[in-house]
RNA sequence: GGAGAGGUGCUCGAGUGGUUGAAGAGGCACGCCUGGAAAGCGUGUAUACCCCUAAAGGGUAUCACGGGUUCGAAUCCCGUCCUCUCCGCCA
């Protein structure tokens, strides 16, 4: 969420950069300077009747222990009266501190001055295309025929198990699963990124930590037995790592990737735009996620851009990169970049990767800090992006690789799935 | 799941109602010493909010979290969470 801070010292300027999201951010921020004023006046009274208290109990002690009892129960009648004020005051910060809270979860981050103006999708920048579209045989395959073309992936099976969304996964299917996971993770990796494996259960503290709660709660499939979440990406857990941590600056930008499986309920999601791999409830993902100083914190997205890029590049994929406007951008974003990739067969755009610098929005929540060279402490930036999400990368390498003799792997990823055709 | 023990600062660790934001030790930082280092000595070493502010200074809160008792709580009581030990179960 924006600092008290941010939203009172500049309010018209937070006002006017939530505009190009559509937010109409105005009569929130205006509640939280008031408020804010509130909670400020109420701490002066709290802390003076506070110090009083904190004054007069003290005295109490010693007249006990000089053995005047007489005065000290005198002194004792006093405090009463004080004891109920404090009591009063206090209630009045908590609910001015929490009425804050509530507020500023539900406004979103700003936008910065990178960020076009826009409605929606239709809105959104092509800042680069990239790679060549292939040839294919005449009337192409979808994935979804494809993939029962050659037996790589059942839907229906995983109905069975399960329900729509959930895949099985079999024979080569499975096998390139493995491999793009193990090449995406070895490519972060000879990035410079640390590898982690967390939990793909959290709990409502992570949840709030990286903003998917409380706004977004219906997204996350909930074991409610025990009060936990299955995780939506990979960002969830790990950015959760520096939740209530203070770091040295000279440790960032700290640079972590992880593959997780994702789940996602996508509630309401019908129709052909979620036929076969466009959209699952489950789905495997490499997930990168930086934590850095503002100053740094665009070099690093950059960096990422550059790096999700060239596994694109080398899986041979046509693709291009978008800037996304004010309006389409997530809740906590401060600027993103999505990546799609050309599906031949869907004559379509397929979202593969969404890299976002969220700059101190999600620091705030987390309380994730750095101590800074001149020992000064300040919110970090958080930055993640997919590198990559599977099931659509899956459905472009079918569709676009598909030859009269069989469905062509890219030599990069050959030595991982050890077979170069699937036929 | 059952029984017991426990959760104190960067770490270890003392502390069972009254200058304890917290002894002591270690670590770390800076200074002195040294040709350089070690040792030694000295100093410093939490966070948040607020007041005041040029700077300095000051106040309040925080000893897992939340509530209660009390003039006063790290210390007593209740609830929650977590960790450890034993038993049970188990990939």
């Amino acid at each position: 969420m924006l600092t008290i801070k941010y939203v009172t010292e500049h309010t018209e300027e937070a006002i006017a950069r939530l505009a190009k999201k559509h937010f109409d951010g105005r009569e929130l921020l205006g509640r939280v300077v008031e408020l804010n004023n509130l909670r400020k006046s109420t701490q002066v009274e709290l802390d003076t009747a506070s110090a009083e208290m904190n004054r007069l109990s003290k005295e109490i002690g010693l007249l006990f222990k000089e053995g005047k009892k007489a005065e000290a129960d005198a002194a004792k009648a006093k405090t009463g009266e004080l004891k109920d004020k404090i009591k009063v005051l206090n209630d009045q910060m908590t609910s001015a501190e929490q009425q804050i809270t509530e507020i500023l979860l539900q406004v979103p981050n700003v936008p910065c001055d990178a960020v076009p103006e826009g409605a929606g999708a239709q809105d959104n920048v092509v800042e680069k295309m990239g790679g060549s579209m292939t040839d294919l045989p005449e009337n192409p395959l979808p994935h979804w025929e494809l993939a029962k073309k050659y037996d790589l992936i059942d839907f229906d099976l995983g109905v069975k198990i399960t329900g729509a969304g959930f895949p099985v996964y079999k024979g080569k299917g499975a096998q390139l699963q493995r491999a793009l996971i193990n090449f995406f993770l070895d490519e972060a990796r000879a990035a410079g990124y640390l590898e982690v494996m967390p939990p793909t259960v959290v709990n409502a503290a992570s949840g709030y930590g990286t903003g998917q709660l409380p706004d977004k709660e219906g997204q996350m499939y909930h074991c409610e037995v025990d009060d936990l979440y299955l995780i939506p990406t990979a960002e969830v857990p790990v950015t959760n790592i520096y939740r209530d941590v203070i770091l040295e600056e000279k440790s960032l930008p700290i640079k972590n990737c992880a593959y997780t499986q994702c789940f996602r309920r996508e509630a309401g999601s019908y129709g052909k735009d979620v036929r076969g791999l466009n959209r699952l409830h489950e789905f495997s993902k490499v997930e990168i996620v930086r934590i850095d100083t503002p100053e740094h914190s665009y070099e690093s997205l950059k960096e990422m851009l550059a790096h999700v890029e060239s596994l694109v590049q080398k899986l041979e994929l046509p693709y291009r990169i978008l800037r996304l406007c004010g309006g389409d951008m997530s809740f906590t974003s401060a600027i993103c970049f999505d990546f799609e990739v050309y599906s031949e067969a869907q004559k379509r755009w397929l979202e593969v990767s969404s890299v976002s610098n969220f700059e101190s929005y999600q620091a705030n929540r987390l309380k994730c800090r750095y101590r800074n060279a001149d020992k000064k402490i300040q919110l970090c930036h958080t930055l993640n992006g997919s590198a990559l999400a599977l099931p659509r990368i899956v459905a472009a390498l079918l569709e676009n690789n598909q030859t009269d003799k069989g469905i062509r792997i890219p030599a990069a990823l050959v030595p991982y799935t050890k077979f170069e055709w699937i036929d």
